[in-house]
DNA sequence: ATGGTCGAGTATCGA
């Protein structure tokens, strides 16, 4: 099973780019972040005609998340677990997908530390916290996918130095990470490649992709009965490349079959 | 580090 996430800043702007990559990638589930669509412009039947269900979760112009799936979408839940705090954002919507559990999620920026969005950005990832409890159990299926806008370590950032003081690096953030790792979840691409300095997302300014300053934000976590069964992962440069990218590339990683 | 770029929407703001 192939599951991949993608950041694709505006799905109106990036469909074809999408339907493109969805056609020679193949993911059999791809979570989407910033469709920036209300839930009435969601192009289902698009996807549809490549052979994928689809759910999302938007309001148009800002965030906005979607499940694709061609192995199946059960009980989807837009935003948080329904014993938890409602969300005012649609950030989160999850699904069971060929037996997974799948949220695709997207972390608030945060903006800067002393900001008001970087404490509602340490309260929603609490929450995230919370939301995992309620998906099912460290030895289950369970993945967790999307742009969590947190570098998990200084390797994921291509100059720590230039990013000091700066959100997506701090200690609290890196902590709410690790404590998703301790309920069970495992960062797949970093368990693939312990060592390779390989980023997600490049800045369009100042011609960032080109010159390599880019961070790995975007994270497939998952439990140990599935990482244990991951043969491959990847971070699609090419779909960064070319007409109207998104700013971020697309992750995926293939698990085997049980 | 800022912002040289995008995308929202149509003046700026957010990332």
């Amino acid at each position: 099973m192939r599951i991949a996430t993608w950041n694709v800043n505006s799905l109106k702007v990036r469909m074809p780019r999408v339907e493109e990559w969805i056609s020679y990638a193949r993911p059999d589930v791809l979570c989407l972040q910033e469709t920036k669509l209300s839930d009435a412009a969601f192009p289902h039947m698009a996807f549809s005609s490549l052979g994928y269900e689809s759910v999302h979760h938007g309001s148009g112009q800002w965030n906005g998340v979607a499940i694709l799936s061609r192995v199946g979408i059960d009980d989807p839940v837009a935003g948080f677990a329904s014993h938890l705090e409602a969300d005012p954002d649609t950030r989160i919507i999850t699904a069971t997908c060929g037996g997974v559990t799948v949220s695709s999620v997207y972390v608030p920026n945060g903006r800067s530390l002393d900001s008001d969005h970087y404490a509602y950005k340490l309260a929603w990832l609490e929450r995230l916290r919370d939301h995992v409890d309620a998906l099912g159990r460290p030895d289950g299926e369970v993945a967790v996918c999307g742009d969590f806008n947190i570098a998990p370590t200084d390797a994921d950032v291509w100059d720590p130095a230039a990013f000091s003081g700066s959100t997506h690096v701090s200690q609290p953030e890196r902590q709410a990470l690790i404590s998703l790792e301790e309920w069970g979840l495992v960062d797949a691409f970093r368990r693939r490649y312990p060592d390779d300095r390989l980023y997600t997302y490049w800045d369009y300014r100042a011609g960032d992709f080109h010159e390599h300053r880019g961070m790995r934000i975007d994270l497939v976590l998952m439990t140990e009965p599935l990482v244990a069964r991951m043969r491959w992962a990847l971070v699609d440069r090419n779909a960064r490349k070319g007409k109207q990218p998104s700013d971020h590339a697309p992750v995926f990683v293939d698990v085997e079959a049980a």
